[in-house]
DNA sequence: GCTCCCATACTCGGATAATAACTGTCCGAGTATGGAAGG
DNA sequence: CCTTCCATACTCGGACAGTTATTATCCGAGTATGGGAGC
């Protein structure tokens, strides 16, 4: 069980544009940040754009900006975005092959085991909804003072170094 | 991400197991009972028995049998012996790429990404851990009566049907 | 009848293929730019 | 000089390979069985 690294990706350049104001940073430029592939960051970001967290405009000028601000975005909704919304344990229904199946009963209602790690799964979303990405920024704003500044900078300079 | 289909395999099998009191069961009798591939359940199995939820005896009258009352066995230890103690989300440390990278940091520590979905695995972990297999089993009997007495029967007969 | 022995069948255990998911790359559709032509 | 137009360069967006992890299978090492030979 491993979740994709787009995930990693997604947030650090979702906090990255939260210190941008307004202006559109395209993906080639947000991978050169971390030196990452540039297509395939391009792809997880596309993946926040079609959940309504960032919006792209295409052309010159072009790039991707916050739908809305970074206290509206919870690390759930980058989770989801990006890695899908099924849950990671995916009841199969085994019970229905079993010597009492019933091929009536849909046994993700019904499993208790399947309930058990459902209610696990939920334990872990409820954590990932009760942090915002606002939250994440100020925790790191307050280690690192300069962060924003530096990262203002790398990422609306005309050129690439 | 997804989980793999063991957890949900070993699950099951080592409820089974809780109702049949100290015979050893083998791979391909508690493999029937569901329909599943018995070399690849056995595979699961022996995951188990290297963790230790599990005592495994080789030959005739062999296979597998609890190596600790269900009222010891949590959900964590059996997701933990399938799927492994590795975090979903593994912190790549791409901000070591970044403006101010410092290669001597290990920044699984100081990440506040990072730290913030190890929370959120956390909370996940303690819910697994605070659910037994023999709470599981009385949620199941409570339901289904005649759940234990048959299976039971279905995997202590002499010979498969 | 009882004991010992051995061939047998059965089990787990790890090594080996087939499949699916994730990672990475490429090219096309569409758009704002910027300069050139015309008034 | 100002407006209009068009060729250009740049962006996202989805379609296309490469690589890793998951799923499934197979064969060998080891053991209790159960029958047969010997006493």
């Amino acid at each position: 069980m491993q979740m994709g690294e787009g995930v990693e990706w997604a947030l650090h350049s979702c906090l990255n544009l939260g210190w941008i104001d307004g202006a559109a940073v395209t993906a080639t430029r947000l991978a050169a940040f971390y030196d990452l592939p540039p297509a395939y960051l391009n792809k997880q970001l596309q993946a926040l754009a079609r959940a309504g967290i960032l919006t792209s405009t295409p052309g010159p000028r072009g790039g991707f900006r916050l739908a809305r601000p970074l206290e509206e975005i919870t690390l759930l909704d980058v989770v989801t975005a990006v890695e899908g919304a099924e849950d990671a344990f995916r009841c199969k229904q085994i019970l229905r092959n079993g010597p009492d199946g019933d091929p009536a009963v849909d046994y993700r209602e019904t499993c208790v085991i399947n309930g058990a790690m459902r209610r696990a799964e939920l334990a872990w979303r409820r954590e990932l909804a009760a942090q915002t990405l606002a939250e994440l920024r100020a925790t790191v704003e307050s280690r690192h003072p300069g962060a924003p500044a530096a990262t203002r900078a790398r990422l609306t300079v005309n050129r690439l170094s």
